[in-house]
DNA sequence: AGTAGACGGTAAATCGATTTACCAAACTTG
DNA sequence: CAAGTTTGGTAAATCGATTTACCGTCTACT
């Protein structure tokens, strides 16, 4: 592989002429023949410049560490989208990284973030006690954002605004005259989960109607934790009509439940789930969700960590823009007159 | 940060020994309190050794990079997790880039791959031109593998067992009766979905039955490319009373597609849908699949970049190992008899 | 004519870890 | 006791790009 100082040589120049003009010094002033030189000699060897030893130099390496919980959920794929977008305008790099291979000890990214690998680290879903680990040992090397859950005494968290997500959502089935809205959550260790449920609960409270404990069980994030949560929800609270799912994950495995316990969606359940995913419009039935900005969540952290500013811990709500949105698909109708109280 | 020389100076040692310690070089010999300071320095300052410059000087990062054609896709999951089991066990870390955000111009991927930063390239789904350059790139530089699709006449090209999966696939169909099989494929300048189809036709042809031309669509792979695919096959074939999809993600499309021209599946037609993810179980119906070999895919991708052989412009077949397995779920059945020719 | 800029460069230090070559002192061994 | 060997280290070169400090020539102006 050539190196800088190789095209040098062919050019008849210094290093240094080489290396500003790959780097597009603006106050570099050479002559017009020797620039073509060099860009001849660049072009010939197709060199380009050591990533390494740029990255030694400069002590910035212009990669951002996206560390996602688990990349089989397609939730994910928007952030990962958006943290590129904004990436791109920093002039840097996403790389996406798995926390669950780092949970098996499968990774050595730890070791690249404790070396000066990436500039900066953005973690999704911190749950686990690797995540916490990983996140402590970010946290004290680069500029460090947690996604939609996290200790914000101790980190910079950034998240959407659940609390909204979930009252809107429920004010939605209540519209429709559902006033028994039960809430399939997360995890209740989960901020973002949290956020949601406390918005179900105040869009319940609001239309006069009184959230019974029953009414709230877990589904976590994957199909069989749902179809579970669900299964447990239907039994301990069979009054319920209406019910809002925190995970649209979680919301495919409610489906394939309700069809075992021989419940119609939305006949005999209405079902809300909390994002929307491009899946919701291919199921059966599709289901109504609300539209999170996942996009701009990527976008944000990404602009979190590439600003100069330092990151104090802190707990940051990015708004719903303009506002979040509702898309009404068939999985939520009309309570019946004659069915209500 | 501190550094080596920090360390060293700490413990009143030389860098030599601090970097042979963390290197756990087995041919030092310190004295045990020697060793025993400068591991208490380390501890101490938290120090752990610059990736940069031990990528420069080594000129090996331990990156393997690993180019995804599209994050979305809950397929490449399960390569994803191979890819990075292979890879720690030969102390190596997988990053995952985007060949879609390459596409677009949002990733200094390229860069980093020309100037060193990865030691390996595996390439996902490499279609596009985008694709094919980096592919040009990549291989100048680095052991590159491409996977599923390629031209092995350039490339080392890694596929599965495509034309065994679909004439099982086929076969199976035709075993429950059906004799008028429609495939679906994905793209039809895709080696893998080209392999499928040829397993399609294998399969009808050793059955006695003949291949229609009509019989065969381009189904894409994503929900709208599928349903779309499907509503034209279903005009230009209506006799076919079973079909094979080359993509589950289309075969999700085909579900919606089905229902909306008011055919049922399996009753009207059996659906058989290659490759199997855990949403299968959760559609409706669930899908009967075939399982393919992914993890294992990712596994073996990793040792072709890692061996230390030359990697020559060659198309290797993954078997199916121990064979294709079958997931017979609910979106296949019996074409009755009198409903048979 | 003398001098200040402008022009078109160069030399050398630097980033941090690794590794080869080498070395002094202590300990064996015939 | 002399020679060799082990023990426990050190010094310095190296990886490749970047960047600061300089330095000769011309040109232009007073």
């Amino acid at each position: 592989m050539a190196t800088n100082a190789d095209i040098a040589r062919m050019a008849g120049v210094s290093p240094a002429i080489v290396s500003r003009i790959v780097n597009n010094d603006q106050t570099l002033r050479v002559s017009a023949e020797t620039r073509a030189r060099v860009l001849k000699a660049i072009a010939e060897t197709d060199y380009s410049p050591n990533i390494a030893a740029r990255t030694l130099k400069a002590a910035k390496s212009g990669i951002i560490a996206l560390v996602v919980h688990d990349l089989t959920s397609s939730v994910y794929s928007e952030i990962i989208s958006g943290a590129y977008e904004a990436a791109h305008a920093f002039g840097k790099t996403v790389l996406v990284g798995e926390a669950a291979a780092l949970a098996r000890g499968q990774s050595h990214l730890g070791a690249w973030i404790s070396g000066g690998g990436v500039d900066a680290v953005i973690l999704q879903g911190a749950g686990t006690d690797t995540d916490v680990t990983l996140t402590r040992a970010a946290r004290a090397k680069v500029p460090t954002v947690l996604l939609q859950t996290g200790n914000p005494e101790s980190s910079t968290v950034l998240k959407l605004d659940d609390a909204t997500a979930g009252r809107v959502a429920t004010q939605h089935l209540i519209e429709l005259g559902h006033s028994r809205v039960g809430f399939l959550g997360v995890d209740d260790a989960r901020l973002f989960s949290q956020g949601r449920q406390q918005g179900w609960e105040s869009a319940l409270l609001d239309a006069g109607s009184t959230p019974a404990k029953e009414w709230v069980a877990q589904g976590g994030n994957s199909f069989p934790a749902g179809a579970q949560g669900m299964a447990e929800l239907a039994k301990k609270a069979p009054e319920i009509s209406g019910v809002v799912v925190a995970s649209i994950v979680a919301a495919i495995g409610v489906l394939a439940s309700l069809r075992d316990l021989g419940k119609s969606v939305p006949g005999d359940m209405s079902l809300f789930a909390i994002q929307d995913i491009p899946l919701a419009d291919y199921l059966s039935p599709p289901l109504t969700s609300i539209k999170m900005p996942l996009r701009e969540l990527g976008m944000k952290a990404v602009e979190l960590v590439c600003s100069d500013e330092q990151l104090a811990p802190s707990l940051i709500t990015l708004d719903a823009a303009p506002e979040p949105q509702i898309v009404i698909r068939s999985s939520t109708t009309t309570l019946g007159r004659r069915e209500r109280q």
